[in-house]
DNA sequence: ATCCAGGTAG
DNA sequence: CTACCCGGAT
């Protein structure tokens, strides 16, 4: 899978590092991590604004909250009500089990999956979590990585729907790659042109930096053909 | 003024 | 499948 290496230094090259994940603290991360769902970061980010002007961005503080009083302080992230509902169910979940740390100390797959067991803890959000503020080396495969991976040719159509197969072919794909900084780098370098160029009707391929090494080539006509071959998932 | 993108739970 | 919801884009 050469591919992989020239897209990551191709894109290393034009974009820079992405210093993701933004957050001073796994413990921060963490809480990024939920409110960021399904919502732009910058929604987040205010968010996590409020919740340190409360001196709240800690999880034995979140763990000892009530709902009701965080909904209004993560409201500019969205599903208010419900995060604020996962943020305590996280806290409350992780201070129980010992903490980051804790967590940390085990292998990847039985932290995935202790996580997975949480209230408001889907697929997306454990990986990130593992990666980013546990430091173990897996792959997001969201809806940026697939689109991008899918479109430039690296990931196969078939594994490119759901979130469980592409995730299982690039972990297979990218074993032994890299430690926890070369997934996430790659993964933020991902998201940033699934952002800016990639985007899922309209893309800029014109401008795109992954352009050279795309399997669409240069078709920046791409949506006036009749939607590429890759409309999203569900099947 | 409407549309939309995004992940998880039910 | 729909509900949850925002802010940003159109």
């Amino acid at each position: 899978m050469p591919e992989v290496e020239a897209l990551y230094a191709l894109l290393l090259d034009r974009l820079g590092p992405q210093g993701w994940w933004p957050a001073e603290t796994a413990e921060e991360m963490i809480v990024g991590a939920v409110l960021t769902q399904a919502v732009a970061w910058h929604n987040a980010c205010r968010a996590i604004m409020e919740l340190r002007r409360a001196g709240l961005l800690r999880l034995d503080a979140l763990a000892v909250c009530d709902a009701s009083q965080l909904a209004p302080l993560v409201r500019s992230a969205g599903y208010f009500n419900v995060k604020a509902r996962k943020l305590v169910a996280l806290a409350r979940h992780i201070t129980a089990v010992g903490g980051v740390p804790a967590l940390a100390a085990l292998p990847a797959a039985e932290a995935r999956a202790e996580l997975l067991g949480v209230y408001g803890v889907g697929p997306e959000t454990a990986d990130a979590i593992v990666c980013y503020a546990l430091g173990k080396p897996v792959m997001v495969a969201d809806a940026y990585a697939r689109r991008v991976l899918g479109r430039v040719g690296i990931l196969p159509q078939a594994q490119q729907a759901s979130y469980a197969s592409a995730r299982q072919w690039l972990m297979q794909a990218l074993d032994g790659r890299g430690d926890a900084a070369w997934f996430g780098e790659f993964h933020a370098l991902l998201v940033a042109v699934g952002k800016h160029w990639c985007r899922p009707t309209e893309p800029r391929c014109v401008e795109c930096p992954a352009l050279r090494i795309c399997a669409q080539g240069c078709r920046a006509e791409w949506e006036k053909q009749g939607d590429g071959p890759d409309r999203h998932g569900a099947s």
